[in-house]
This record gives C-alpha cells, sequence and structure tokens, in this order.
DNA sequence: ATCAAAATCACCCGAAAGTATGAACGAGAA
DNA sequence: TTCTCGTTCATACTTTCGGGTGATTTTGAT
C-alpha cells in the first residue's frame, strides 16, 4: 500500500520531500536570477541523491560487524554456602584502609553518602573522601563500578 | 504555530536549512570566482563529498543495530553450576520491559547513563527515561539499590 | 484500522555525586 | 622526635543523577 509504505519510513519519506522542495526551491532561483546553464542543478541534485545513497551504503557496509561483537568479563563464580570472608590479600595489596571497607559496604547497599556518614558518625565530606580514595585505589570512576569490583575481587559479600 | 511545526519536523527541517546553506555558499562563490568554465568538477566533488558525508550520518541515525545480542557475563555469587536466567516472572510481574532490562544490566556494570545511551545507540534523555521507570518498578531512589535489588529477585547475574 | 504499550527524546530543576585542594590531628614507625 | 599514614573535615567547583512533565514515534495486538 502506498500510505502504508509512506507511513512505515514516514521520516526518509519527509527526508526525501524536504529534498523535493529544496529542487523546486532551485528551480525558482534559476528562473528568478536568470542563471545560464539550467543543467547544472540538476546534476547537482543527481550526484546529492546518489551520493547520499552512496554515504548510507558505506555505513551500513563499515558498520556492520559493530553491532555484533560484545565481548565481556571473565565469569567469576562463587559458592553462595560458604560463609563470605573479606580477602585481606587485595585489600593489603590495594592499599584498602578498613574505615574504607565499612564505606565500600555501606555502599554497596545503596546508602547515599549522606547515610555512609549517618551510619559512620562522620560528615559528608569526610564520607567523599573515602569515597574518592576508595575509587582511586580501585581504579574506577563511580561508586556502581566500585561495587562491582569490590565484589569481583572479594572485598566485600 | 510555526514553532510547533518547527519542532515537529525538526530534523528535516535542519536538513532543509544546511542544504540550502550549501546551495546558497556555492552559489556565492559561483559568483565570486566567476568560474564557469572547470567550475562543474568542483562542485560536483564538494557535493558527492557533502552528500557521501551526508548519507553516513542519515543511516546512522536512522538505522539501529538489527540484532542486539548482548551477552552479559558477570560475576555470580549464585550457584555456579546452574547458568544465569533472568527471572521473567519477576520481570512480568513488575512490569519490567525487555529494553529496561537492558539498561539495568549495563547499570549493574557501572556505566553511566550517558555511556549506556552510547551502547544502546539512544540519547541520554532516554536512558533517564528508562531509568526512572526501573527505579519507579523496583521502587528504589538510587541506581546502586535498583542493582542490588534486580540481582536479588534474580532479573540480572 | 485502531488502540495501547513501549520506546524515544526534550527541558527544567534540585539533589547527589565526584574532583581538587588544603589542612588538622592522633597513632605508630623510623 | 620527626615523619608517615589514616582519619577527619572543609570549601569550591563540575558533573551526573533523579524527579517531573510532556510529546512523538514505533510496534504489536485486537
Amino acid at each position: 500500500m502506498k500510505t502504508n509504505f509512506f507511513y512505515k519510513y514516514k521520516t526518509v519519506g519527509l527526508y526525501g520531500l524536504s529534498l523535493a522542495i529544496l529542487l523546486l526551491l532551485l528551480r525558482w532561483l534559476e528562473l528568478k536570477f536568470l542563471i545560464y546553464e539550467h543543467s547544472f542543478e540538476i546534476y547537482a541534485g543527481i550526484i546529492a541523491l546518489f551520493f547520499t545513497g552512496l554515504g548510507i551504503w558505506l555505513s551500513r557496509k563499515l558498520t556492520r560487524p559493530k553491532t555484533e561483537t560484545r565481548i565481556v568479563e571473565k565469569t567469576v563464580y562463587r559458592d553462595p554456602s560458604l560463609p563470605f570472608e573479606v580477602n585481606r590479600k587485595e585489600m593489603d595489596a590495594l592499599g584498602i584502609s578498613e574505615r574504607e571497607l565499612e564505606v565500600l559496604q555501606l555502599m554497596s547497599q545503596g546508602m547515599s553518602n549522606q547515610e555512609i556518614g549517618a551510619n559512620l558518625f562522620v560528615s559528608l565530606n569526610t564520607v567523599k573522601t573515602h569515597a574518592a580514595r576508595i575509587f582511586e585505589k580501585l581504579d574506577v570512576q563511580r561508586r556502581t563500578q566500585a561495587v562491582e569490583k569490590a565484589k569481583k575481587i572479594g572485598l566485600i559479600a
């Protein structure tokens, strides 16, 4: 169906339409200013259309493999039946202090910095400082990443 | 209303506008340098380049990845003998959509909204909307809590 | 063909998070 | 004792999040 087709590719259709309108506008300009050679705009239009198509084709061709390749990290399983124990070795290796670990634990429970501060009886700024150090030591930028990594290396349950 | 119209067909309008500007620029060049003889090839080249770029842009803008085969392997604290499987029952019960689950997964990897958007080929605002819905459905306030809860009820690994 | 849900995007605003820097203080170690 | 480290706090600034609202488009089901 024509209507169906147009509906489905509405955006594309609109682009085409605008292109057509533009070409008409060109015609009008041409007549208005009495430009000599009429064929140029037609050529330009054809070239434009052709190379737009080419660009689309190129893009599709070149970005094809990008959608499928999605690599992720190695899976590390841990038996849940065993009681959790903090990996002190990793803690030492990364130089993470006791206090920082506490912050990390509360952080992993979804607490805000404010709440963590209230829990540990320290100020918001202190929590921020701890957090910043944690991020630095774990080499991450966000708390979510920190929690992620801390769990992976066995700092928190 | 004019603003409304423009808003509605913003993309098309911008497209047309840029096209018009380009053509006007060409015209200007034409008049300025009076190079009627050997100018055609130059015009053709410019137009070809521009529209190739446009085509690529269009393609990138309009097409989205066909099959988003995303394999998310992460640290699992459950039974290591069993492979992770999304708890569809909970998903349905909470009314969490497929897309929202994707956002949730990327969120759990510590990605920022910006990064998630880049990964899913959508805008930051869209990610925010999804996130807001997720928080609402999971009844949480922060992303860390969302990840926490999603893991608990088996939405993500 | 129509209708509802899902997905998309935008804008505003305030809150929270994160960065950078500096500094005070106590406990141990050199 | 001097020096380092961990802890604490502050100020200022930038970025990101999250809430609220409204809108359009796509899609699937009836």
